[in-house]
RNA sequence: GGGCCGAUAGAUCAGCGGUAGAUCGCCUGCUUUGCAAGCAGGAGGGCUCGGGUUCAAAUCCCGAUCGGUCCA
């Protein structure tokens, strides 16, 4: 990129006496009014100057600074800006992320990419955002949060329609700033700095006030792409005809500014801080020493907790302030304060998208979160339970957290809580195993984090407990286990290419269609693509459609369809040759249990959603012809009574003969009607939303054939359900024909099991139980009786030699006898004859090795031992060629022990 | 989706080729005004399931099932 001057070089700064100067600190370049200034701005050039000092007129709560900007970029008679409400934190139209992580992010990719336009332009909004990456430093920092509103207000600049670009954007941040916060002009710095992410590209400034950065506007107008004629940092970019100014404003950066608190949090969450150091071990430290955290943290970058304690040490003993153990106990009290205020806000997010803890993706985000609260709570003593914190801070943050779900809630807290109390309570006695000498290698300690869950704090506290000593754990930890990792790398398909030919997907038109004509206009290899098709591609869940097409009076079958664009590309078992005219015939039998299986999967999903619960979403789908499953969120194993019951009520709604319709609409007005839940089956690269809609039922954004009523459907049958992952369970289950063909199954497999057992259907279950004891009993007996014989065995050997000898035949319970005879210290040896060998067990006492003399007597007499094995004191002899084993007996009195 | 662990008495786990074990809990008795505790005795096991290796498998190998956990 470019840093010509000119970039910048607008209007707005020229006519405000703005001059651009560099950095003498980072050599960064910067815009101000301040003819003295000489640094850039940012905390790690100049550190912060407003805590206790603040540039904003009137201290603002979050509420009020969220309207404040809301209001003032809503209704300036300059530029009217759409007010679009919040979009969830769980972004479910894209499956590229986990979480909301800027405002940007709810435009992506559909409207950056152009192809759908936003829902105004420009807009404004506050965009709940959650990022997990600096989670160790929340508390510590005076700034870091896993959870802040990103205030916008963005415009999207089309090559037929412009609506502002950098003049504009700039001129709104600054009248922003000096007209509704009223801060002096001359504290106001903007910073030169390009910007690049998720694929886009651009300039941006960064807004700093009194070394606080409060905004990042960008315009991103570039792309990436390999042919592309601007370079950043290796990256090859192009020109989009998009250009998209894309603002963030820190709204809790705002507050922390007009209130010019020590930390952060204080700004924010005061009356959350209040409540729990009122009912917990923590307490207030002076805002002076927290206010010189937050600086040098501010400064030394990246943080080093030792760095900033040792300038904390520095800072208070220069105070005649007393840095001692009880300082850094309150301390640690105190983050952990900050966090769990921090953490609390972030997870009722959460969980108003239902998001279900567990051990992958999002959900192990969340029990992270939740993992780390119960433990500061623990630790600070707090008097109450993490729900009741929730619940504090819900009526802290009503207007922007949607929904607050108190059975979902307290469901999910008393899981966890249960879970975690399990965790700990094993984590002592599993690292204890693990500590030898009272060392603990690092192999083992990734060993404990990776296997067990153990976490390095709690590593360490245990081990301290066990060894009284200190444990050192790398800073590099976390990335030590990644390296640790070889990369699974996915094997790429080999990606076919197809010219760009449109083909007509008939199956929309009328899915009964399964006879048509059409034209050949490509074909190679086997794989052709015609004008239009009745044969359904692979999409959605859905498998293709099978059939064969007629050319010149032959039968060609189709053994695949895809879809590659807007092609329908079809793999045949031989060539048909471009320009043909043909016949195709679409496999009704399978097309329709696919049907089938596709409405009932959507069926299944609205049924279960009313019936578990709103936190219910689609998780992974797959139809098949045989049966057909569907993976759902849920926190709970799914009983026989619920199968029972979800069975029941698919039953009405196929007896109450529910329509099925499906419509095309477009992507902001179908957002509008049926929110996010319109892309539980993925989400469609187009303008127009396809919704499929069973009547009170389910709406879904869906590309599959559908039937027309569920009276279709017949019935549906769960054959399994199974815990996929934690919070996600697997329903498998078949539909119509398939399920008849099911129940046919089972019913055969009864009827093989009565007629064997000779009883009644319902008296199977008890009849097999009962075999089983028997079984059991019987074994027992046996246990028993084979105790017995070898007694009388081992009672009376034979004595050759003084060696009791027992020759005896086809023994099965060898194991008994042989582990019987090694508790005497006596030597024994056991001939057992089988069928087709001779098996010879030298059991040698203690002391006595008369085995190597024994073994080569036994050669001399010309027997070969086809194996022998020594151990424990035993050794075994397998001679396969044996008749008489007088031969044995004989050497046995010849040797001497 | 990939990796690593695990499944043994009611609970927590030990055993890791040779008779199925410990601790807690349970039952009975003794001691005690009673409780807690102590002492003595006792009951309680398809060693998850299915194959394989071996003279011999809870133990080793391969599957299946269920669970834990880390990383995408």
């Amino acid at each position: 990129m470019d840093y010509m001057p000119e970039e910048f070089d607008i209007d707005f700064f020229r006519d405000t006496g703005f001059m651009r100067k560099q950095c003498i600190s980072c050599s960064s370049y910067f815009w101000t009014l301040d003819s003295e200034k000489k640094t850039c701005g940012d905390p790690a050039c100049e550190s912060y100057s407003f805590i206790g000092n603040s540039p904003v007129y009137r201290k603002y709560t979050i509420d009020e600074m969220r309207e404040e900007f809301i209001k003032f970029f809503q209704n300036d008679s300059e530029f009217r800006h759409k007010f679009i409400p919040a979009y969830p934190v769980v972004p479910r139209w894209r499956d590229d992320v986990l979480l909301v992580n800027a405002s940007i992010y709810d435009f992506q990719p559909q409207v950056t990419s152009g192809l759908v336009p936003p829902p105004g332009n420009p807009i404004v909004m506050s965009q709940p955002s959650i990022r997990m990456l600096d989670l160790d430093l929340v508390g510590k920092t005076g700034r870091h949060l896993t959870t802040f509103e990103m205030l916008c207000h963005d415009a999207f600049n089309y090559e037929d329609k412009f609506v502002y670009w950098k003049n504009e954007t700039i001129r709104y941040s600054f009248r922003f700033l000096t007209e509704r916060l009223k801060v002096d002009k001359n504290l106001i710095t903007y910073k030169e700095k390009p910007w690049f992410g998720g694929g886009n590209a651009g300039n941006a400034v960064e807004v700093f006030v009194r070394g606080l950065e409060v905004a990042t506007l960008v315009f991103m107008d570039l792309k990436e792409d390999p042919n592309g004629d601007v370079e950043i940092e290796g990256t090859k970019y192009s020109h989009m005809p998009l250009r998209v100014v894309d603002t963030g404003y820190g709204l809790e950066r705002l507050v922390w500014l007009s209130a010019a608190t020590s930390t952060i949090y204080d700004a924010i969450y005061d009356k959350t801080i209040n409540f729990l150091i009122e009912n917990s071990k923590a307490k207030k430290i002076n805002d002076k020493i927290m206010a010189k955290i937050s600086e040098i943290s501010a400064v030394i970058d990246p943080y080093s907790e030792e760095k900033v304690m040792n300038e904390v040490k520095k800072f208070m003993e220069s105070k005649k302030m007393e840095y001692n153990e009880d300082f850094i106990k309150q301390l640690k009290f105190l983050r952990e304060v900050y966090s769990l205020a921090d953490h609390t806000k972030t997870l009722l997010l959460m969980f108003s998208d239902y998001v279900i803890p567990s051990n992958v993706k999002v959900g192990y985000l969340a029990r992270t979160l939740i993992r780390r609260s119960f433990r500061f709570i623990d630790d600070i003593g707090f008097k109450y339970d993490l729900e009741k914190l929730l619940e504090f801070q819900y009526g802290e943050f009503k207007n922007i957290i949607p929904r607050f779900d108190e059975k979902f809630i307290s469901d999910i807290i008393k899981i966890e809580r249960e879970k975690y109390n399990a965790v700990n309570q094993s984590s002592f006695n599993i690292v204890k195993k693990f500590i030898k000498d009272d060392d603990l290698p690092l192999d083992s300690i990734i060993r404990l984090y990776e296997s067990y869950g153990i976490n390095e704090d709690l590593i360490s506290d245990i081990y301290h407990q066990i060894t009284g000593k200190t444990l050192i754990i790398p800073d590099n930890f976390h990335e030590l286990i990644i390296k640790n990792k070889e990369i699974g790398r996915k094997e790429t398909k080999k990606q076919l290419t197809f010219p760009d030919i449109k083909t007509r997907p008939l199956y929309y038109d009328n899915t009964k269609i399964l006879e048509f004509t059409a034209n050949v206009l490509y074909s190679c290899d086997k794989k052709i693509i015609l004008n239009q098709t009745a044969f359904y591609p692979e999409g959605g869940g859905q498998p293709y459609d099978l059939g064969y097409f007629i050319y010149n009076g032959k039968r060609i079958n189709v053994l695949n369809v895809q879809k590659y664009g807007d092609s329908i590309v079809h793999f045949l078992d031989s060539d048909i040759p471009e320009h043909s005219r043909i016949k195709g015939v679409v496999d009704y039998n399978r097309r329709h249990q696919l049907m089938i299986h596709h409405s009932a999967t959507h069926l299944l999903l609205g049924v279960m959603r009313s019936y578990f619960g709103d936190h219910v979403w689609q998780s992974g789908v797959k139809k098949d012809v045989n049966e057909s499953r569907l993976d759902i969120t849920h926190y709970k194993k799914i009983t026989e009574e619920d199968i029972k019951n979800i069975e029941d009520l698919c039953f009405r709604a196929i007896e109450d003969g529910k329509t099925i319709r499906v419509t095309n609409e477009k992507w902001n007005t179908a957002l509008d009607k049926y929110g996010f839940r319109l892309f539980e089956g993925g989400v469609p690269v187009s303008k127009t939303i396809r919704v499929v809609t069973i009547q009170d039922i389910d709406s879904e954004g869906c590309g599959g054939t559908h039937l027309d009523n569920t009276s279709e459907i017949h019935f549906i049958k769960i054959i399994k359900t199974e815990t996929l992952q934690e919070g996600i369970q697997r329903v498998t289950f078949a539909a119509g024909p398939a399920a008849l063909r099911y129940v046919q199954k089972l019913y055969n497999i009864i009827k093989a099991e009565q007629e064997y057992m000779r009883v009644d259907e319902d008296k199977i279950a008890d009849q097999s139980k009962k075999y089983i004891e028997e079984l059991i009993s019987l074994r027992k007996t046996y246990d028993d009786q084979s105790r017995e014989i070898t007694k009388n065995i081992i009672n009376n050997p034979e004595k050759i030699n003084n060696i009791n000898v027992y020759n005896i035949e086809n023994y099965t319970n060898i194991k008994l006898l042989i582990s019987a005879l090694q508790k005497f210290n006596q030597e024994s040896i056991v001939i057992n004859r089988l069928q087709n060998e001779v098996i010879i067990y030298i059991i040698s006492g203690q002391a006595s090795s008369i085995t190597d003399s024994l073994i080569s007597l036994i050669k001399n007499n010309g027997i070969e031992p086809d194996r022998v094995t020594k151990s424990h004191g035993i050794c075994i002899m397998n001679v396969n060629n044996i008749k008489n084993t007088d031969i044995l007996l004989d050497s046995i009195k010849k040797v001497k022990s």
